[in-house]
RNA sequence: GGGCCGCUAGCUCAUCCGGUAGAGCAGGGGACUUUUAAUCCCAAGGUGCAGGGUUCGAGACCCUGGCGGCCCA
């Protein structure tokens, strides 16, 4: 080091931006134009008086061509490290072999890469140093980076797609007094100057319908959710929920929404609605299959059953699957895990999975036709479920009621029935509208476009066990007070 | 929670039947005026996840624990 990097930097130019405005320079040719480019050094070969190296910014990766003659510093330039981030100044030219290069005159080292970013061209390939490393992961990793950024897209994509159909985006409340809105386990904190706990937010479910009660015609949240469970493949305990409520619709105009916000997606991100995922291929064309869910169990399962299928014989049913059925199941329940059990992993290309049981469906308005069944339904692609939608619950008597039922599960020992939420019925009094309501995993939605496996692979920083050595929270306040 | 697999140099991996640890890349030194994972030469780099056991001798075999992965619940 000869002293300490500059507080700033100028670069004029990035790799991919010179790729295409230099594309028709030959090869020797010389462009008489002067550039600035600034990234980190990932790859160098050093030939005596010469030497090449790849600068990878941003956008891209554009190569360096120093030598004795016309570099500023040779010898230190020549003993850079993989990973040092420089800023490099010279003409843009197109080497004998063919590749555009910056020829450096002057350059500066911006940061120095203490660490190694691994293999050369093996990268770094343990999963536990990837997600505890992103930072070293994202550059030596390709797919990671295209990964992260084409969630970032997906995001923006998505909000401006439901802003131009007139969806107003709102935030509501982390901080949850009581955790209701999915059936899942929260996280519990407390606030101190109030003495009182607090749940994170399981769901935004019943503050976006309280902004519909309050006059917002159509609302969403991209709404990062918590939920107390374990790790795996496919569940990180914070995850990223799209919800979105419509006044005036009803769960077969949120099987539209759905259907086309995905497709569409895919077309405008990935160029195409027909995916591979898990080497299979994937059509998210419109219009997406609609199927009930007791018509696919028959499917699946071979044996017909529902709702009037005598408890006894349902329980026998699930058995035979490998579902044991606690006693306090009622048959809606039951029927559920036999769909879960035997035919919701088979379902692969998009189908929605419609009319749910109404003792599994706390929030979900009673089925036009089909008595016991509600107006809900799952879309599921690739075996798993991506999302949640119904027709609102708009009746505050019938809503307090199956609080009621949800907290008697509760007092038996399910955790993550819901409790009552008299804030919610009361704005339910005021008069909620007919609504649809609609919740997409943005995580899930990102792996399908993806072709992630893990969900770990579109979270940036997953949730990790900690490492040991890493100070825990007390052990850190304790130092700091030292 | 259960089953299986893994943990060896900064990274990626070897080490066959138990005999005292190797390579490539990175990093250091050197050669080289058109390279593309440049090439070539030299030197350095290890608490083999931890603890216990078996053995004359353990990275390897056995047990316990930790961490991770995959599958199942």
């Amino acid at each position: 080091m000869t002293g300490p990097p500059p507080y700033r930097y100028e670069p004029d130019a990035r790799a991919a931006e010179l790729a295409e405005r230099f594309a028709d320079l030959p090869a020797q040719g010389e462009s008489g134009v002067t550039v600035t480019v600034a990234g980190r050094m990932m790859l160098r070969r050093d030939m005596g008086k010469l030497a090449f190296a790849t600068l990878r910014d941003s956008s891209g990766a554009v190569q360096l061509f120093a030598g004795t003659k016309w570099t500023d510093d040779f010898d230190r330039f020549s003993h850079l490290s993989i990973g040092d981030w420089i800023g490099a100044t010279g003409e843009v030219v197109r080497t004998k072999t063919g590749e555009l290069s910056v020829k450096v005159e002057r350059w500066v080292l911006l940061a120095e890469a203490r660490l190694s970013f691994g293999d050369k061209h093996k990268g770094i390939s343990d999963t536990d140093t990837r997600y505890r490393q992103r930072y070293a992961d994202l550059w030596a990793n390709e797919e990671s980076r295209a990964a992260l950024l084409l969630r970032s897209r997906l995001v923006s994509w998505t909000r401006r797609w439901l802003e131009d159909r007139g969806f107003v985006e709102v935030e509501t409340p982390i901080f949850h007094p009581v955790a209701g809105g999915a059936t899942a386990r929260p996280f519990v904190t407390h606030h101190n100057a109030l003495d009182m706990d607090l749940y994170l937010r399981i769901a935004p479910e019943l503050y976006l319908k309280r902004l519909v009660v309050g006059g917002f015609e159509r609302v969403f949240e991209i709404a990062r959710v918590f939920r107390n469970e374990g790790l795996s493949t496919r569940h990180n305990p914070e995850f990223t929920m799209l919800e979105l409520y419509q006044a005036y619709a009803d769960y077969t105009d949120m099987m539209e929404i759905t259907e086309s916000l995905v497709a569409e997606a895919a077309q405008d991100l990935v160029g195409t609605t027909e995916l591979t995922y898990g080497g299979r291929p994937l059509s998210l064309a419109v219009p997406w299959k609609r199927a009930t869910m007791t018509s696919l169990i028959a499917e699946h399962a071979h044996f017909s059953v529902d709702l009037d299928t005598p408890l006894e014989e349902l329980r026998r049913r699930a058995e035979s699957v490998g579902v044991e059925a606690e006693p306090s199941w009622g048959p809606g329940k039951i029927l559920l895990e036999i769909y879960e059990k035997t035919t919701e992993a088979e379902l692969w290309g998009p189908v929605f999975v419609t009319d749910y049981p109404k003792e599994v469906s706390p929030l979900a308005r009673d089925h036009r036709s089909r008595p016991g069944y509600v107006e809900r339904f799952e879309p599921i692609v690739a075996g798993r479920e991506l999302g949640n939608a119904f027709t609102e619950l708009i009746d505050p008597d019938e809503q307090r009621s199956r609080f009621e039922a949800q907290a008697r599960h509760r007092a038996a020992g399910d955790v993550e029935a819901m409790a009552v939420d008299e804030d919610y019925l009361r704005a339910l009094e005021y008069g909620l509208p007919p609504t649809g309501g609609l919740g997409i995993g943005m995580d899930r939605l990102a792996m399908l476009l993806t072709g992630a496996e893990a969900i770990r692979d579109v979270i940036a920083f997953p949730t990790l066990r900690p490492e040991p050595g890493q100070a825990a929270y007390e052990a850190s306040s304790s130092s700091k007070s030292k």
